[in-house]
DNA sequence: TGACATACCTTGAACTACTATGTATTATGC
DNA sequence: GCATAATACATAGTAGTTCAAGGTATGTCA
């Protein structure tokens, strides 16, 4: 029973992977171990999620791929572009904006 | 065209809508402003996704309705019981978690 | 009579994250 | 020498949710 769509994760794997590969380039499996450290473990993104999120990210030309093999193994890294770039500041607006909304209905000292 | 699922957004009317109603009870149409004033704006939700989230709450009774005449017409209200306590609280939990996950990966100050 | 705000509701579509699974190679344990 | 784990990439199918757009009806103001 695949348990889908949790509760505020929409937009969230793209806008992390665009915020980390903005710092450095990395591979996909780099990406998904990257993640649950640089979120103090509070977030968790599976391969088949990451993956599908650079494929799609490279064909809206926001990532550049580079096919390098390491240790006889094919390893293909991913780096932003300018698109990427531009996608990654909107994502970051978009994000400031509804947190900021959520906060100030969150914080009201409620007093019934 | 449809443009669905904005980033960002998942959960989110949900948590909205309990949240406001956890002050005092509401019917839909207020809701839909109160929603707008209470997040400055910031976020706006459409009666189409407003009274979705009422009927689908009221069914797993995280909510109570209860039809009120008022000036000829007939209002809902709508009002958190002991299962939305719950839900809120659970929700908040998550959006808490999520929203410290993702400010970690962000307020580093990038130097590139 | 017309226009507009209030108030409620439904529908269809589109998006996106998730689990599960598959393949292949290298490193480690026994 | 064999099994297991870790690395590394990938796809399929599902399902949950938001959204725009439209529909109905009443009251009010000019």
């Amino acid at each position: 029973m695949p348990k889908s769509n949790p509760p505020f994760m929409s937009g969230v794997p793209e806008l992390l992977v665009l915020r980390l590969l903005a710092r450095q380039e990395m591979y996909g499996y780099e990406l998904v171990k990257a993640v649950r450290a640089a979120t103090g473990e509070a977030i968790a993104l599976g391969e088949g999620v990451v993956y599908p999120v650079l494929h799609s990210l490279e064909k809206s030309r926001a990532l550049s791929a580079t096919r390098k093999p390491v240790n006889g193994r094919t390893r293909v890294y991913y780096a932003l572009t300018a698109i990427g770039r531009k996608r990654l500041d909107a994502l970051t607006g978009d994000w400031r904006r509804i947190q900021t909304g959520i906060e100030s209905v969150l914080a009201e000292t409620h007093h019934v």
